[in-house]
DNA sequence: AGCCGCACTGAGCATCCTGCCCAGGCGCCT
DNA sequence: AGGCGCCTGGGCAGGATGCTCAGTGCGGCT
């Protein structure tokens, strides 16, 4: 993959500042002409830069406000039928497979606590699946960002 | 905050399917007229649905392949701190306060082993930070979605 | 030096989208 | 019945888009 360079982060910033900016705002608030923006945001489409919308939906205003990190122990072998598994359980937000002991670590998103009660039953009901602990995320102490990393590759 | 209806649903998975797609693209795809679609749009836009576009911004893209989940053991006292010190620390990319035992879970993205064990020392450093234990995510088994959610919250 | 490739620029042009307005229809609740 | 919220269809000016093309500056290569 291509190494980003200044005026791509740049372009991240300000496409961060300003996420519904037309092509022509864009290029008078970095300096450039429009076909240079234009040309750059086709290519960062191209290269995957940019990952699918879905991450910028809230749980939240869907009616999960409860976020919890589930550590699963599993038994390796079943790995494949367990990632299926959790798969189908939609309020499995997303999941890891983590170095180490051989555990996943899934995130959930949960209407309230019952419910997560619910989804950890589910999560333990599958084949394979040894343990699983559940910790309640009570606040996002840092929410995720991207920019200070782009800014720190800006020589920031 | 209100809860979402159907047309906002079908909204919601349409965006995902075609992030850039126009209003008027929107409008006919949903079988709704455009001044329909343009004004849930503003509505959601208002309501806080729509995440910051920093979410859309690969960690793979920015030279950063790694991802790691640092569990750290504070002094509870000292969090307002030790969360101003996660703050100035670039790599860190979100962090959760977890319930339980008082820690924090922290995602990293790091360029390779030797940076994450730079960030890693780093965040011991914290003043305040008791333990860290870093696990590294070697596959995202499943890549963060929202939809299935959304379609669940339609019925399906 | 001379040449090439690459990226950016500025201009132009037809088409389409946007943001905004308005009048009207329909279901729902009081 | 009347009012309210939401959707529709129409219209309109201004602007954005996608595309093309010629020209320019810069670095690398021979």
């Amino acid at each position: 993959m291509r190494t980003l360079d200044t005026t791509d982060l740049r372009l991240l910033i300000e496409l961060s500042r300003a996420p519904d900016a037309t092509t022509v705002a864009l290029a008078q608030a970095l300096s450039l002409s429009r076909n240079t923006v234009q040309a750059r945001l086709v290519r960062l489409t191209e290269e995957g830069v940019f990952l699918p919308f879905e991450r910028r939906i809230s749980l939240d205003a869907l009616g999960h406000p409860l976020t919890a990190f589930v550590q699963i122990h599993v038994h390796q072998q079943q790995l494949t039928e367990i990632t299926a598994a959790l798969h189908g359980i939609p309020e499995v937000v997303q999941a890891h497979g983590l170095t180490g002991s051989a555990d996943v670590l899934a995130r959930v998103a949960a209407r309230n606590a019952e419910d997560l009660f619910r989804i950890h039953s589910r999560i333990l009901q599958i084949d394979g699946v040894d343990r699983a602990d559940t910790s309640l995320a009570m606040t996002e102490l840092v929410a995720w960002r991207t920019v200070p990393l782009v800014e720190s590759l800006l020589g920031g």
